[in-house]
DNA sequence: TAACGATTTTGACTTTTGTCAAATAATCAA
DNA sequence: TTGATTATTTGACAAAAGTCAAAATCGTTA
């Protein structure tokens, strides 16, 4: 959702282009264990995170919290389903770390759809990828081991190892914790 | 991708760009067995099931078929990776049964996206679409059994259950098949 | 620094799932 | 109809992963 000069030129944008989508955006800050967006919320705001790190995660039937996704710096939070629709979030979204963002909300974004054509076809792509993303995560889970899926972990996110904790890691590769401490000392 | 009155409605499409719509559509049959698409090729056409069932598959390192999604009558098959993108396939697409779909191709589709922008829109709306199945179904993985994953197939699916085989199911829930059948029994 | 809480590891055990091979059952073409 | 092929089930066993509870470790703050 940041408009470097790649994006622009990929997608035709103008001069005029780049400055109404800049003014579109603003900064939000957030501490660690702050909520970013709850479930139950319709989305107010997409954006980039430039700082820090979030996770979204839902609740299981024993009220244990299942991690869905990282967002670390430079990554898009964009719940389309909720902010394009106007329909409650399945989600919560939340600070691992102390975070800054560069967000728009809803009313904005529209603005842009209808001011700049290409805005659509940029969220096409978005989409896209963000669905051939799921896909590969899908797959994993079809065809990789717990061990597998820890390692690709490890080696998708090294950073994220340090950054946040063990169990948050078991629930998004979807093994127990305790069969991950295991997995741990084997390898 | 086909045209109906609440699409056309909800985008806002004229008579005209309903006509040359429908221009670009040929119909295409395939018998069962037939590809629609080989790994390694770019998608030259994407479509609409009218009749019949089709299935994307991968191979593991096994040279095993992995089972990816079901296509049967009334779904987009929309490789939008290999087909937006013109990069090669990663995954082959096949007929199981004898089966009739509406395709359009990319040249005629490159035109509807110029000619009529709502289409950036809908398939911006069907890019955000396929990436809330695909998160859905990574969700399934991550906290659902075997057995659950099964019974949730059954549900969801209960016309697949006579069209396909076992094995091809097993795979698509990720279980062995001997495995699968116990848990056939067991229910 | 001591003490508390949260996180991670470990042990002992159970359950789930996979593997391999053989036996049935079902399907299809000659 | 009959083989041949393919699909499914079953048995015996092995490996992977989960459960529960306790111990060890780590980090934070009073």
């Amino acid at each position: 959702m940041k408009i470097d000069e790649n994006i622009a030129r990929h997608y035709n944008l103008t001069e005029e282009d780049i400055a109404l989508t800049m003014s579109g955006y603003v900064p939000m800050k957030l501490k660690a264990n702050d909520f970013f967006l709850q479930e139950g919320e319709v989305a107010d705001y997409i954006g980039f995170v430039t700082k820090g790190l979030l996770r979204s995660y839902v609740y299981d039937d024993f009220a244990n919290e299942i991690t869905s996704d990282f967002f670390p710096e430079n990554t898009l939070i964009i719940s389309f389903d909720s902010f394009n629709n106007r329909v409650p979030a399945k989600e919560y979204i939340k600070a691992i770390e102390d975070s800054e963002l560069m967000v728009i909300s809803y009313e904005k974004q529209k603005e842009l759809y209808q001011k700049i054509p290409a805005w659509n076809l940029i969220c096409r792509d978005l989409a896209d990828y963000k669905s051939r993303e799921m896909i590969e995560r899908a797959k994993k889970f079809q065809m990789m081991s717990a061990t597998e899926r820890y390692q690709n972990f490890c080696t998708e996110h090294p950073d994220l190892l340090q950054r946040t904790t063990l169990g948050t890691i078991a629930s998004y590769i979807g093994v127990d914790i305790a069969t991950l401490s295991r997995i741990r000392k084997k390898i």
